[in-house]
Order: C-alpha cells, then structure tokens, then sequence
DNA sequence: TTCTTGACTTGGACTTCGTCCATTGTAGGA
DNA sequence: TCCTACAATGGACGAAGTCCAAGTCAAGAA
C-alpha cells in the first residue's frame, strides 16, 4: 500500500515495496513530472530549493493557466498549508524576472501568471465572464507597426488582447 | 443670437449686438472651446450639467493624454478645490460607457483614460519610464485573428500596447 | 555527519487604486 | 421660486500588492 509521509516539510507519496524507487507513472506523476525540467532549469540557476518554491512551480504547472497571485497562493496553500502570500509574490516575481512565466493584467484587476512562457502567444478575453484563451495570429504582431510609427522607441514585444463575447456568454 | 458663455461656475448670457461684449479671444478660451462639442453632446444625452463634470471634461480636453484617475483629480482641483476624489470617478466611468473616453490599464498599476475615442488607435508604451504615446498600425487589427483561433468568440475589439525603450531611455 | 551562513520565508503593517454609501447639495423643470 | 430626483461629498472599506524585521533552513564546507 501506498503510504503519505511528510519530508521536507512537504507531502510525499511513497511506494511500497523494496528497491529504489522506480521512476514509473505513479499517481502524480503526470502532474509534477512536467515541472522538472522546470525544476532543473531553476536549479542551474542557482535556485535555492525550497519547498515553497517547488509547490508554486507546481501549481503553475497544472492545466491551469492565467491563474491570478492568490489563486495561485490558494492551490499552494493546499499542499503546503503556511506558505505566505508574500513568498508566492516574490516566487512568482522571480519566475517573470527569468522569463519562465509571463505576467499578464488583461483587465486593470489583478494581474495573472501564465506559465506558457515558451511559445509567444496572445489573449482572447470574455468581457462578460473572464475567460482566457489562447491564441495565436497569423504573423508577426510586430511587423504591423512601421517604422515611422515607432517614435525612435526601441520596440520588443507585443501584448495583444482580444475582447469579446464566449460561446456561453452570447447565449 | 444667444450663446451660453460658462465661466467660474456661473452661466453667463452674451447677448450679440447692441453694446454687448463681444465673445472674443479670451485667455482660457482656447481651452473651453474645443469642449464645448463634448460639453454638448453630453447635455443632449441628458447629462446633469454640473460644474464637476464640467472641470473633468476639460481636464481631460487638454493636451494631456492617458492621465491617471487621480492626475485628472488633481488637475481638476486646480480648478474646482473640493471636487471629490469620488466624483471624479464616477465622472470617468461615465464618460467611459458613453463612448467619450477610453480606459487604458497597460502597466497593471492605475488605470489611464484617453479622450481620443473618436478614432481608434493603440498604445506604444516605455517599459523605463512609462510614457505613452498614441500609434497607428498599419490594417486592422481584427484581421489578423483567423476564424479558427477564435473559439465561438464574437470578438468586437482588440487592445495592443506595443513595449520598448523611448528614445531618451535607450542612452 | 554536523556546522555555518547567507538566502529565503514569514506575517503583519503599509501603500495604492478603487468602490461603496449615508448624508448633503443642487440643476433644471413646474 | 420651489421641488425633487439626480449628483457630490468624504470617509470607511476592500482588493491587490509591497515592504521589512525577525526567524528559518538549503546546501556547501569541514
Ligand atoms: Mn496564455
Ligand atoms: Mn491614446
Ligand atoms: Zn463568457
Ligand atoms: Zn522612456
């Protein structure tokens, strides 16, 4: 039987049976397994490994995208019950600075935090209910605006939202 | 003919002819004036014409673009002394669903609001120091979202905010 | 393994931006 | 001039985020 023991201050399933641990599906693997890479990549920057810092990346990890700080704090807080709303902001601060995750404030409210950081992508924002989505036009966003529309700025990125009404909201 | 002069609050009859002062140059006319359209589209939408209102509509009619909720408030203390932080927001949210203004969050922190509605433009922002600047893509920005990235969406407008250096922070 | 230390976390105070609401004031019509 | 529905006021409240002094601990050294 599997048994659920607390080490590191964090919950960690443990197999049962001999042997080393065998890297194998288990049942969060699907889950955290994803992150290492992640993980990883934060340790060769000379992360400290914290187990606040690895829930964050976690959490992040999910299926859920563009979740706002708190959200993300009341995922954390579920796995590892005292993390401090201050430690996510500072976790997911880091994160931006490093470019592992994209900061986003579609709405004037609070910001939120899309761990899709790999492949630049835009939003497409319900105005009635808040939903996000994905998406990715044709072309570079940036080619649009020419030269002398620029003002001598230095041009890096784009942030494009879509604004309009979901399926379930034109209903 | 009448005209309706408003000047410190008070309305005030400039009758034409006979001995009457003549509607001429005057030092703050420059700025009334160019209001006066929205003063009177906003009238004949059945607007309550309050001194408030008034101060923030030509704050907001000035050279000044993309100001803050509590810039406008200042500049319209400058001019009306006790006008209510309050007020001045419900004036801007007003003026926002009547279509005369446009609310800009593009850095996550207050919200901006453009009186240049009549024509639809896109931001151009310093990512050093915060200055905005109003810019005009080439095509429309609509098109360049395919049917098949757009989820069922009815999409009805797009916000893009272009990020860089100015040319002052580029040295 | 234990020790050491600077990086990290904590939690609460604080700031900023914005909303709410009971009370007071007034624009504009009768 | 008077009435009253609409608007302004200002202070409390709320949401989102930052800051900081004190405590904790990850990871390298020995
Ligand atoms: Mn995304
Ligand atoms: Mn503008
Ligand atoms: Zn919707
Ligand atoms: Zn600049």
């Amino acid at each position: 039987m599997d048994e659920v023991q607390v080490k590191n201050n964090v919950k960690v399933e443990v197999r049962a049976g001999g042997g080393a641990p065998a890297l194998l599906p288990s049942p969060n693997r699907k889950q955290v397994a994803p992150m290492s890479d992640l993980l990883e990549r934060l340790r060769a920057r000379g992360w400290r490994m914290t187990s606040q810092r690895r829930v964050v990346a976690e959490v992040l990890d999910g299926e859920h995208v563009h979740l706002t700080a708190d959200e993300v704090h009341a995922r954390a807080v579920e796995r590892l019950p005292e993390i401090a709303r201050a430690t996510v902001y500072n976790t997911l601060g880091e994160l931006v600075s490093l470019g592992e995750v994209v900061e986003l404030s579609t709405d004037g409210r609070a910001k939120r935090y899309d761990p899709n950081a790999r492949h630049a992508h835009q939003h497409l924002v319900c105005v009635e209910c808040g939903t996000i989505r994905d998406v990715h036009p044709d072309g570079d966003p940036l080619a649009v605006l020419p030269d002398s529309e620029r003002y001598g700025f230095t041009v890096s990125k784009v942030d494009v939202t879509y604004r309009g009404l979901c399926p379930n909201c034109s209903a």
